[in-house]
DNA sequence: CAAGAATTGAGAATCGATTATCATTTCTCC
DNA sequence: GGAGAAATGATAATCGATTCTCAATTCTTG
């Protein structure tokens, strides 16, 4: 197999993934690449570092990463599939929930359900 | 020391917190009490099984759990000191972000900054 | 107070996620 | 083509969180 330009395979498959994704996750769609899982850590360390990546936090999966290209946006996540997707959008009325004294700079917002795929069953 | 009521300790611990815990947070706030990690944890999935706690998940540090007694709201999380707060009050224009052929059936929302203690600083 | 059931704390064991190690392969630059 | 640097995959090691184990303690009921 090829080698040297996994760290670039497994940046592309993130690119055009529907949201952010897990090491796992990301690794899984990588399956038959021969890309190791060591080797997805390695370019997603280093996506982060170069700050072409940024680790999100979604809720139910520990850290999953998308491109730092994105516009702001939020996620949907699946309960059955526990896939996270993108949503475009923001929402409003966010700065009259702030207490006295705090001062807020950023905001995560998660949508949960079922997604198209699984909702059909 | 007294035992056999340790649980109900770690109970009310949490009931009296501005915001969920980690079970870590409420084993800290209860040093002196003699308390083991062991039973907190023993006392949080049994509040969880009973349908009086709820086992939440906020960023950056794990399942809190708070009391299923609190009214919908959402958390402010501070980036300093990795406090999770109670907000009361809810959002707006959530269901605009939907896309099609998904189903919501909840949503989070967490505001990230410096508490009003960390602000000071 | 006695007997058996339940609770407790300490620390060992487990589990999943991430990182480190190392021999091999590939790349780069001459 | 050759030498040294960088990248790779497999797997071992690590880390933190949670659960399990077990002997000691406490509770309950009479």
């Amino acid at each position: 197999m090829q080698r040297a330009k996994q760290q670039s395979t497994v940046l592309q498959a993130l690119d055009e993934a529907d949201g952010p994704l897990s090491a796992r996750e990301l690794w899984s769609r990588l399956s038959g690449t021969g890309v190791g899982l060591a080797t997805v850590y390695r370019a997603l360390q280093r996506g982060v570092e170069d700050g072409t990546l940024e680790a999100v936090e979604v809720l139910g999966g520990g850290v999953r990463y998308e491109p730092r290209s994105r516009e702001h946006h939020h996620h949907f996540l699946c309960s059955t599939c526990n896939h996270a997707f993108d949503l475009f959008g923001c929402v409003e009325g966010l700065e009259s929930l702030i207490p006295a004294g705090f001062r807020m700079t950023g905001h995560e917002v998660v949508l949960l359900g079922t997604c198209d795929a699984c909702g059909d069953a």
